[in-house]
DNA sequence: AAAAGTCCTTAAGGTACCTTAAGAAATTCA
DNA sequence: TGAATTTCTTAAGGTACCTTAAGGACTTTT
């Protein structure tokens, strides 16, 4: 197994001892999804948190008349998972799906919260990984109040090059808010 | 002073003994805004966190059009900064104002940096923070996408019953992403 | 290699939400 | 208290984006 990319991760925010460093691996199991396959399904327990190591995840919520809407893109060295029901032991609101053959990461809930009373550092180290969370989240927010589709598209494009060439347009049009149809417009005219 | 609040707050994630809690306080700073205060300005350096004890403060953006956007509201026991600026060290990119006389203490980024280091159970208590803010943007991110206009207003009211109270409805617009015009359109429709 | 499915596009007609303008009600200020 | 400012509303015309439908290009499955 190929720790090295989650590693240098972690270690870009705090370090860690052989000691820790093995503890840590202890807890993380490794999972190959093929392209396709489904991580998380709406209504069930969600109790794992997923590392990319390689391939594309695809986090999406379906509302009550059945629209999609792309929540986030997890390329390589990205954590994702539906974060608010697995901090609060509620069952997925959301889908999470692998676009690509993947290979991931994962932590248990339990095991994380165990984590962070054995080796204490590793809340500083997701404490930063949710403050760049809510920041990007937010960024989100002000860029769907503020700006037309055709700029966040274009931002989209600018911001998350290689997520871009990974996904199908439709992907990118749930992401944004907006139609297929009106992408393709909005394409047309550039 | 009157710490009960926000000692209280922090008690609720974390334990801490007297001379934690006395350390802590030596590096908050209390200040009162009156209302239409402004805490922070575009372009100002924002190194300051702020927690509201009293009082009402919103978040805002203004876009290149002129266009005010509503980040957020942060009533008593709220913390609020520009969160990226204050992270990153970037100049402001919003403007926090007084919706009413607000009674706010403030920590500085260079002591919570060093608060982490004394204080490492701090970690958690702002990670804990940090998800909560990131899965409530997120949970944003999810209506703004899938509901229109007229039921993210009825989720503002069930929501934000209090905050609903003592802002503006032009304030609930700019927070919907909508015109004042349409959201009493909204109103009379129901 | 054919069949089936999905993606991307085009186009026509529809709707949610915006812009501008203006007046009445409420709030702030002098 | 009266004047000024801001809020909330109504209404008419406009635009960004949606819905439905259909065809051609890929991709996946058999």
């Amino acid at each position: 197994m190929n720790y090295e990319l989650i590693l240098n991760n972690i270690a870009r925010h705090i370090p860690l001892d052989k000691e820790e460093t093995d503890y840590f691996v202890s807890r993380i199991t490794f999972r190959e999804f093929p392209k396709k396959a489904l991580l998380l399904k709406e209504g069930q327990v969600c109790n794992l948190l997923s590392y990319v190591h390689s391939g594309a995840l695809r986090a999406y919520f379906i509302d009550g008349s059945g629209k999609e809407s792309t929540i986030m893109f997890a390329v390589p060295d990205w954590w994702v998972t539906d974060m608010y029901c697995f901090l609060n032991g509620r069952p997925a609101m959301m889908y999470i799906e692998a676009i690509e053959n993947s290979c991931i990461f994962q932590i248990r809930k339990e095991d994380l919260d165990e984590l962070y009373i054995k080796v204490p550092k590793f809340e500083r180290y997701f404490r930063i990984l949710m403050q760049n969370a809510y920041t990007r989240e937010q960024l989100r927010v002000i860029e769907n109040l503020s700006l037309p589709a055709k700029e966040r598209y274009n931002n989209f494009l600018d911001k998350y090059p290689h997520i871009a060439r990974v996904v199908t347009l439709k992907q990118i049009a749930s992401y944004l808010g907006i139609t297929p149809e009106f992408l393709s417009a909005i394409r047309k005219s550039k």
